[in-house]
Parts: C-alpha cells; structure tokens; sequence
DNA sequence: TCTCATCCGGACAAGGTGTTCGGTATTGCA
DNA sequence: TGCAATACCGAACACCTTGTCCGGATGAGA
C-alpha cells in the first residue's frame, strides 16, 4: 500500500513489477497473466512478490492508485467542486480524458477492455458520484426524488466511462477533446430539459 | 452449444447445472463459484459436465443464450428493424427494460455487477450495433464522419447498459418504464440536436 | 566497516481444472 | 416388451497456479 520508500532496492523492485504487469497487460490482457509471468518478465523471484503485495490484483490496483488521474482524487475529496471551471455541463470531465490521451497506454492498461475486472468493477461507483454532485450543483431547484436522480447520474457516468474505453481500445483518429465533446454535446440538452432548467 | 435434444437425460442433466449456476450467481457472485460447487449443486457428476460444456464460462454462455432478449435477437439479424414501431428515439429499447423487470433474477445473474466477466465484455458491441443502425435510420440525412457515430452509439449503449445493471443491483423501487423514460428523456434531445434534427 | 533489511530460489501444500475409463442405469426405438 | 445405444457415475490422474516458508547471499545506508 505504502508506496514511499527510502530503500533503493524496494523502489526498483515495485517498479520493475509493476512495468512488467503494465506491459503483459496490454499485450495479452489481465485475466491471461499469471504471477509467474510477471515475475519472469520483472526477473524478480517469487517471494520477494510476496513480500511487496498481496496478490495479482493488489499490484494492479497500486498501480491504478499511482496513476490518481484528476477525476479520482476529485472524488475521493469531500467537497463536490465541480461546478467551478467552466460554465458547461461536466466541463471538469474533460480533464479526464486529456490526461487520458497523454497516458494513453497507462489508461490503455487499467481502463481498456481487457483490463482487471477488480478495476472495472471499481470504477462506476466514484464516476457516478461525481456527477451526481456535480448535477446537485448545478441544478439546484430541481425537485425530482433521490431514485431519479441516480439513475441519471449513473446513466451519464456509464455514458462517459464507456465511451472511454471505447476509444481506448480503437485506433480511432479522435482526440480526447473531441471524444469529450462528442460526450458533452449528447448529453447537454438531455439533461437540461430532464432537470427543468 | 446444441440445445436441442431429444434425450430426456441430456435435458435434465443441462437444467440442473444451469440452474445451479444462476443460483449460485446471485448468492455468491460468479467468479467466487467452482465447477465443483455447481456439480454439487446440481447433484451431477464431473465428468458428465466436461461431456456438455467445456467449460464454466461455456455453461454460461449457453445460458445467456437461452435467455435471447429481443435486442440481442435483433442484432444478430441482417436488418437494422429499429426504427418501426413507436418515434421516440430507442423506443424498442423498451422491450429491453420490460423483460429485464419480468425475467429479474436472470437478468441480474446475467447482466448484474457479479456476473461473468466474459458475458459483461459481450453485450456492448452487439447494443452498440443496434443503437448505431437505429441513429442511421433515423437521422438518415446527417452528415458526419463514421468515428462520431460510432462513438455516439458507444455513448448511449453504454448508457443504457451502464444504467439497467445498476437498476437489476439495486432495490430501486422503479419499474423498468420508468427507468427507460430516464434513460430515454436524457439521450433524446441531446441526439436530435447532435445529428441536427 | 558494520548492521540490518531486502532479495533469492527452491521446496512445499493446497486447491482448482480438465481428462480418462470401466461399470451402471436410463432412454428411444423397433 | 426387448435391445442397442447413449448418457451418467465416480474415482483416479496429471497438470497448473497460488501463496508460504526457509536459510543463505547480497546490497543499502549510517
């Protein structure tokens, strides 16, 4: 869990690990790795794995948990802030899939198709909850009861997420703006006249 | 793969594992699941179960497609067929959420956060495919490049995907209508003024 | 230089997978 | 009803992967 360490040798080993399983990721997908497979391309011996973290998942969560992409760390904050910056609809998403498009095949890795399906299953839940606050936020007077709203904030959330790792997994010509507002632009109207405003 | 027997035994035998599968879906989550526990379930021998299927995943398949919802049904088939019945835009979506509300428990074995991986990783493309010939047929005169529609019709079909597991996961007290009128009440004014209609 | 943490690597048990085979029981069909 | 074909059983088997344990070697940092 602890990633920060004074230690040389700890620091190499985690990275060369973590490297690896990045790297068999996208060749073969999550779920065809086995720990040996990352231990043979780290060139790192069995126990000293063991030492480090729990399990394959455990290493590809840390990993996940390095990358701490914006809209991550937003959610696990308290506040919602994500109405400030920019006065369109889910504006602060964008961030998201610029930083995705930099780190294309780190986000390749943990959010692609054949990524680990702990992360996958990981990710609606937080994604969700920043755009239900964000549409708290945003449409303040809205009177609908709290099943509606989720429903729209999980409806939006699946939209974005999935469309991401569509174009993670394509070879589309599109640049992470565009795909943003490809997104933007279907849901705008949509959830104005769903929220009244 | 061949469901279709006369032999009493056969149908017997495939009942009983698929129904210990579906059972033991819903109670523990399908990758927390042996094939030996399904053999104990079912009261069926092992290799008896290596003479029907190949394997767990293949069990499930075999029950997922037993289950044939319409809109898996539909994009098998050559034509977009779509747009008939009803304006509004994905209305034979509908039928989608009405079954799901009937057929629940297998819904959410299938479709629910705990299903199988493998089937997870199926259902976007053949949604995608319906939706996109939907947007074709119905927006006939825009103009735009393949990769918008493609990524318009990843966008809503994992919208609705995204928000009909959610709905088989939770206890929402919503009927399968009412979640689609969300669903639908978000996308449509947004796709009508995305492909300008 | 010295102490300590880390790494190695081989061995191990445990658990799951998929196959084989001879014997038994049930079925569909004539 | 009788019979040949087929399906089922269950136990054994080899195989793979996982996670743990150990003593000894090596490298880090003070």
């Amino acid at each position: 869990m602890a990633e920060a360490t004074t230690d040389r040798r700890v620091r190499r080993t985690r990275q060369l690990l973590r490297d690896a399983l990045m790297e068999l990721t996208l060749e073969r997908g999550y779920d065809r790795i086995t720990v040996q497979d990352i231990l043979d391309r780290a060139d790192i011996g069995r126990s000293t794995f063991y030492s480090h973290y729990r399990d394959k998942d455990d290493l590809m969560v840390s990993e996940f948990e390095a990358l701490h992409p914006a809209w991550i760390v937003q959610t696990g904050g308290p506040g919602p802030l994500s109405t400030e910056g920019g006065g369109l609809l889910l504006e602060p998403l964008r961030s998201a899939f610029q930083d995705a498009e930099v780190n294309r095949r780190r986000y390749k890795a943990l959010v692609g198709r054949h990524a680990s399906e702990t992360i996958r299953r990981l990710l609606p839940e937080p994604l969700t909850n920043l755009v239900r606050e964000h549409l708290r936020a945003r449409y303040p007077d809205w009177q609908g009861d709290d099943q509606s709203l989720e429903a729209a904030a999980r409806f939006i959330a699946s939209a974005f997420l999935g469309t991401l790792t569509w174009w993670l997994d394509t070879d589309a010509p599109l640049s992470g703006d565009q795909v943003f507002d490809i997104c933007q632009g279907l849901v705008v109207q949509g959830a104005n006249t769903f929220f009244g405003a």
